[in-house]
DNA sequence: ATATTAACCAAACGGTCGTTTGTTTAGCAA
DNA sequence: TTGCTAAACAAACGACCGTTTGGTTAATAT
């Protein structure tokens, strides 16, 4: 079920408060199908509820877009953090490991939330576009800090490694199934290609 | 020949054909704003006619990106192809990195139609998505060919590293800015990351 | 008990969608 | 010139689109 716990006004809501199955919908379509090609009768349906209802809980399709992008960088932002603190590792290799492990399996762990920010922006809407890119780079930072902190023969090599990184792990729900080997086993594939191979 | 073709099939176009305009307006909108956000009447602006006339050229919407798949397969494809058959080196990893190259420098260097194949594939209709499935399949099994012909210390790793390099490749399209570094040279600096660093 | 209002329904608005149909124009062969 | 046909135009079809409007229901605060 659920969808952001906010946690600054805190109000724990009077009634039944279906804006999290709208969410939820809304998340599963544009997973599933991309952000032009899902109706929002689609999604109401999905959201046991009529078209019209939806603009009680959002203005209008693209600021569901928008309120999905944000869940979803904030589940993977946690995962990735959590992942982070729960390790007393200092080793940068691990460190950057354990992140990517928690990058890869949220992505492909079957939430849908996360895996809409690698879908394709709208390109007709440039100030949308911009706000959602924003999103995705404040998470992608993190990766700039570990990779930094690795221990490089060549120190220009940097953004490079960064972007295979985190190039192949998105690129992977192109082609990941399910059935296959764990996400965190491939995150640690992925790492291994790069470390060179010392023993 | 000496007997009349009655109707050779292979006729070269008795006249002004459009067609290929047609396509080109297809596959600049795929490739900008996706499938689904592309109604036939932009494609028909952008071509010079009207959107009923493009059914005289292809009888569906879906047509038109089946051919436009086919199209940037057969580009990129002949580009790798070229690029192999124009070095006569042997060392596999410079075979791969001139492959990657080609691969890279079609994809960047800003025509349309093979980067319409790296999008989102329809999820609707799942005859279509399998036939473009396929096509793309077909094109990526030169890279399974090169990378199992790299001397790998650990021969288990291959596909891996196979994966990762696409994948680091074709993620390229979202961060790639034709301003920066050229699409041959990320190419080097990804193959480089991925070598170790023997001298 | 009453007033308030969160949450939804019911029905439509104008616009756009992919596609079809019938008609017209222009280059070639006879 | 006449006939043929490739290649387009012109106009509409029903379906669906995002969104708006006004009314209804039921839980809550007073």
């Amino acid at each position: 079920m659920t969808t952001a716990a906010k946690h600054a006004p805190a109000r724990p809501k009077r009634r039944n408060n279906r804006q999290g199955a709208v969410l939820d919908a809304a998340a599963a379509r544009f997973r599933q199908h991309g952000y032009a090609a899902t109706s929002m009768r689609d999604i109401a349906a999905d959201a046991g509820m009529l078209p019209g209802s939806l603009y009680y809980h959002y203005p209008a399709k693209n600021a569901l877009l928008v309120a999905v992008h944000e869940e979803g960088v904030r589940r993977i932002a946690a995962a990735v953090d959590h992942a982070l603190a729960g390790i007393p590792e200092l080793e940068p290799w691990r460190r950057l490991e354990a992140a990517l492990a928690a990058h890869m399996e949220t992505l492909l762990g079957g939430g849908d939330y996360s895996l809409v920010v690698l879908r394709d922006l709208p390109a007709d809407d440039s100030a949308l576009r911009a706000r959602l890119v924003r999103l995705r780079d404040g998470y992608e930072a993190r990766f700039k800090t570990l990779c930094r902190a690795l221990p490089l023969t060549d120190p220009d090599a940097e953004p490079w490694l960064r972007m295979m990184i985190l190039g192949a792990a998105n690129w992977a729900r192109v082609w990941y199934r399910p059935g296959g080997k764990a996400p965190a086993e491939v995150a640690r594939q992925f790492i291994s290609q790069l470390k060179g191979a010392p023993p």
